[in-house]
DNA sequence: CGTTTTTGACCTGCGC
DNA sequence: GCGCAGGTCAAAAACG
């Protein structure tokens, strides 16, 4: 009984890690995946450049042909058939090379004063190019230098954010959230300790564990504290509490997920007394794609129908890693099929590109502030303005200032859900429109009420991976197109994203999307997020590690990037 | 041949 | 206890 929707299509997008497939898939799996290199925007040009350049001059060349004709390219490298300018810039450097000599015993000719001439351009351009590239090289290191102290700042202030908001809170909610299973100390110190540890991959931090006992917050200190080691903060996964059997799952993650043993133990305990749901995250995107690429490796292990949608649902879990325990789920809207909806679960417990680990961050922020939601309660509290937010919620606020996020917290979501809603048009109003709709809207998990059409339009290209490279593909019309195509293609919103903050950061501006942004908890009476331990790990991820790419922004930058706002990061 | 996808079976939680 | 719905597992099939 379940649609399949045209599964080919999908996994070439996805993944594709063998890679020896047809050119298409090759290249689409290049620019795509952008581990190759086009990773974000600008970086991902020079990084090609550099790499070309060590090879041979042409590579810049290439870079903007790669899309369509390798084939031809190579031909021209090898063959020397016809030659187009940079061959001829070789030819120049050859004979600069030698005709230096030649010059120095004729000393005559105009050809030999031509000859320099050239020679002594070529040379300066080579050197301007040189220095081009080296500069951009640097550039793009210190971008993603950037980017991780950001993101490393980033997390110890929301860190920081969060222990005061739960001081203040300690008191009154102590109690409650403890009983809740949120237990705000145990966070507390838990993020102290992962804190310490930062490394570039900080995504685990906020994972609230569910430690409803003693024992529990023992064991996430402990696990804190043996994580601080490592660099990836191995978290042990959490699975999901919901659905499928937890015995099996428990021991199925003991194999894969190499845990610490006593983290693990108590863990297990803790879930088994109480399953708790993970925080999650999803991201709303106009894409026809059957599924936006974010630049992690998914595996499929499931397709369901959804109930009140004719589309199915399907799952994924993350294949970078081994025993990595993110999961997402995708789905498109049943409102509006162009939507595409995808829900991260889990923290990745490996590194991920500069690009991804931004984006982590930010959904990070975002899980950040549905879990530090104060109680949550009832259905619906959207937080129009930083200030009815909990901490988190404001330090995602201010990270993110010109975003145009709301927080709604429903009780209809069986899972803390955070929404980053990429569709949503640019106006404040639309996206709080969407928000209550969203609240009132009874359904069921992560789903989306009904959405305003409004059309974002660069969001709606931002989204659209896959279908973009695939035309530029075909054909590229010019370099500009290729680039475009390549941009879109380009998983990595993540560097987009970072280019978008540096941009803000330097006073440049980016594009402005404006995400709304809502989140839904459980009500449960409490957020029950606390962690739960999936029957091991006891860690809760807190949503967020995962990765997601929407496109970037920069991409392309096909549509008037007003600039009115800024920043904002789309993420998925 | 190793991976990933497909898909029906299973499991768990929840409401009645 | 039953049925439903969301999730996951895992054997078989499809890919590359
Ligand atoms: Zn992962």
């Amino acid at each position: 009984m379940e649609l399949r929707p045209p599964p080919k299509q999908q996994h070439h997008h996805h993944r594709r890690r063998g890679g020896a497939g047809e050119e298409e898939e090759e290249d689409q799996a290049a620019m795509e995946h952008g581990r190759l290199s086009l990773r974000s925007g600008g970086g991902a040009f020079w990084r090609h450049d550099d790499e070309n350049r060590r090879r041979g001059e042409i590579k810049e060349v290439d870079f903007f042909l790669s899309s369509r004709d390798s084939a031809s390219r190579r031909h021209d490298d090898s063959g020397g058939g016809g030659r187009d300018d940079v061959n001829i810039g070789l030819d120049l450097l050859t004979t600069m090379n030698g005709g230096a000599a030649a010059a120095a015993v004729a000393g005559e000719e105009e050809t030999a004063k031509n000859h320099r001439k050239e020679a002594a351009v070529t040379t300066a351009v080579d050197a301007e190019l040189r220095r081009v590239v080296e500069e951009n090289r640097r550039l793009r290191d210190m971008l993603d230098e950037l980017t991780r102290s950001y993101n490393a700042l980033y997390h110890q202030f929301l860190q920081v954010t969060q222990q005061q908001s739960h001081h203040n809170h300690r008191h009154p909610d102590l109690t409650t959230i403890m009983n809740n299973n949120r237990s705000s100390l145990t966070q507390t110190h838990r993020t102290t300790a992962v804190l310490n540890p930062t490394t570039t991959t900080t995504q685990q931090f906020l994972e609230p564990r569910a430690s409803s006992t003693a024992a529990a917050v023992a064991a996430s200190i402990d696990e804190g504290e043996a994580a601080g080691g490592g660099d990836a903060s191995p978290n042990s996964s959490l699975m999901s509490n919901a659905g499928g059997g937890n015995k099996r799952r428990i021991a199925q993650d003991e194999t894969a997920a190499p845990v610490p043993a006593p983290a693990r133990e108590n863990g297990e305990q803790a879930a088994a007394e109480l399953p708790c749901r993970k925080p999650r995250v999803s991201v709303r995107a106009r894409s026809e794609a059957p599924m936006i690429s974010d630049g992690c490796q998914w595996r499929k292990y499931g397709q369901k129908m959804a109930k009140g949608n004719p589309c199915p649902r399907a799952y994924y879990r993350c294949t970078m890693a081994n025993g990595c325990p993110v999961r997402k789920q995708v789905q498109r809207c049943a409102e509006d099929k162009t939507v595409l909806i995808t829900t991260y679960e889990g923290n990745h417990n490996h590194h991920l590109p500069p690009a991804a680990t931004t984006m982590a961050n930010t959904t990070s922020a975002a899980a950040a502030m549905l879990l530090s939601g104060p109680a949550p309660s009832r259905d619906a509290t959207p937080f129009a303005h930083p200030h009815s937010y909990p901490a988190a919620a404001m330090s995602f606020h201010q990270s993110f200032p010109y975003a145009s996020t709301m927080a709604t917290l429903s009780a209809s979501a069986p899972f803390p859900t955070i929404t980053l809603d990429l569709t949503q048009s640019p106006s404040g109003a639309a996206g709080l429109m969407h928000a209550l709709h969203r609240a009132a809207a009874p359904p069921p998990a992560i789903h989306h009420p009904a959405m305003p059409f409004a059309v974002p339009p660069q969001l709606a290209a931002m989204y659209l991976p896959q279908q973009r490279p695939a035309a530029a593909r075909q054909m590229p019309a010019s370099v500009m197109e290729t680039v475009t195509a390549a941009l879109a293609a380009d998983p990595n919103f993540t560097t987009a994203l970072a280019a978008a903050i540096s941009s803000v950061v330097a006073g440049g501006g980016a594009q402005a999307h404006h995400q709304a942004m809502s989140a839904t908890t459980p009500r449960a009476g409490a957020g029950a997020i606390a962690g739960d331990g999936n029957g091991d790990g006891g860690n809760a991820d807190a949503a967020v590690g995962a990765t997601a790419a929407a496109e970037a922004p920069a991409a392309s930058g096909s549509p008037p990037r007003v600039a009115t706002q800024s920043c904002t990061t789309s993420t998925t």
